[in-house]
DNA sequence: TAACTCAAGATTGTCGACAATCTTGAAAGA
DNA sequence: TCTTTCAAGATTGTCGACAATCTTGAGTTA
């Protein structure tokens, strides 16, 4: 099955890889304009891999274009930030809710293996490094999975996850209640393990909701209002 | 402002918006295998901005494309056609539920003029062709401009809005009870003009959730289990 | 007869060059 | 001195051609 290491990835599909990752770590920094030619010299490519590669990045929200005048990397907002999190409480509660009902044993049992292993990096770390970054996202992501949607996962893999990354790099939003936040996840196994559709979405989505209040009373957001200069 | 017919719009995109189109209604069916030169020809350009504009469709999830190999158009399955539904449900859910927060009353207004006019074409044409179509879609289209929320915009209305006409051509499914679905309509309407998100979310949520299991029972779809063969 | 090999054709991926458009900086005029 | 105009430069959009890969059909062999 997947012995062959398939090489025939295309190579705008190899270099927009790449680019996700510079853009996402903040290598590339938000609001940079993007010059074609360089961008070509500098991954040893031609415009046209290139330009697939960025509209391919379009796709993904990471980078903005205009006709005639050229792309530059998004520049991340608070107000884009909540809006997000407003998405992600809608999609990621249907997910668990689906979650609940069609995930395998198996995949429950590694899913609290997973929250074991937070446990310990929260205790050792005090918190700070796997868990708030990576870690958080591995346990959303794999509910997803468990959700058996494959449009759920698409737009909640693909397309939102980048992003999601992005913020958590370059304005260190995390959880800043690891131990919190953990207990909470185990919640959501909890309701998973039991079937409950219901509990499962509802403490998912309030999971996701004071993490998005908890931003908004950091940064003082008034929540109501659409602030246009973040 | 906008006084400029701006014709700045490149050729990519208008043979994009074409071949949308073109895909959605059924011009080019589901499962055709796609040639570049050929499709550059009928289109009288060139390769290049005809890929471009093919990069976009697989971000519209409208072609699927393998390396090497070539693209073809999606074809659809019931399957799929499910997996929206809860997309749409979790998705205009939150939307509905914003929109009673954050819609002007002169949208309202508006909203309730459309609903009128969804009345009398349910009324003189026994419901079978505007509102089956185009305008239901234009109701929900407009709560979730009303949401206020840029990404939920982005993600119901230009992702997922196009495979969701192209089902509706392709497959006619439609609310099949259309006196009901404006009810429904009614209903939400006035949620939201009530202010009142809770009530407002539960029953758009109610309501796409009554057409994905009048789809299920017609099609006569096991919803638990995974049919590959849709 | 069935399975395998391989070569011809077609298709996609990549490249470099030209044309159209936008941005800039300086020069001319008020 | 400030504003306007315009031309040079750079950047993006478009095109045609070449190289790499896949698909196909015929031919060969067990």
């Amino acid at each position: 099955m997947s012995e062959s290491p398939i090489e025939s990835r295309t190579l705008a599909d190899k270099v927009c890889e790449q680019i996700v990752t510079a853009i996402v770590v903040g290598d590339i920094p938000p609001g940079q304009k993007i010059s074609e030619p360089e961008l070509a010299r500098t991954y040893g490519i031609s415009r046209g891999p290139l330009r697939e590669a960025m509209r391919r990045l379009e796709g993904l929200r990471l980078i903005e274009r205009k006709p005639h005048v050229g792309a530059r990397v998004v520049k991340l907002s608070i107000k884009e930030l909540i809006e997000i999190y407003r998405v992600r409480e809608a999609l990621e509660g249907m997910a668990c809710r689906m979650a609940a009902e069609f995930m395998t044993e198996q995949e429950i049992d590694a899913l609290r293996t997973l929250l074991d292993e937070h446990e310990r990096s929260v205790e050792q770390l005090d918190g700070r490094s796997y868990f708030q970054k990576e870690g958080d996202l591995d346990f959303h992501y794999r509910i997803v999975q468990g959700s058996k949607n494959e449009k759920l996962l698409e737009l909640l893999g693909s397309d939102l996850y980048h992003l999601v990354r992005m913020y958590r790099y370059q304005f260190s939003v995390s959880s800043s209640r690891p131990k919190r936040a953990l207990k909470e996840h185990r919640q959501i196994v909890d309701a998973i393990e039991a079937r409950d559709p219901e509990l499962a979405e509802m403490l998912m989505r309030r999971h996701i909701s004071a993490a998005r209040k908890n931003i908004e009373a950091k940064l003082d957001v008034a929540p109501h209002r659409e602030g246009k200069h973040g």
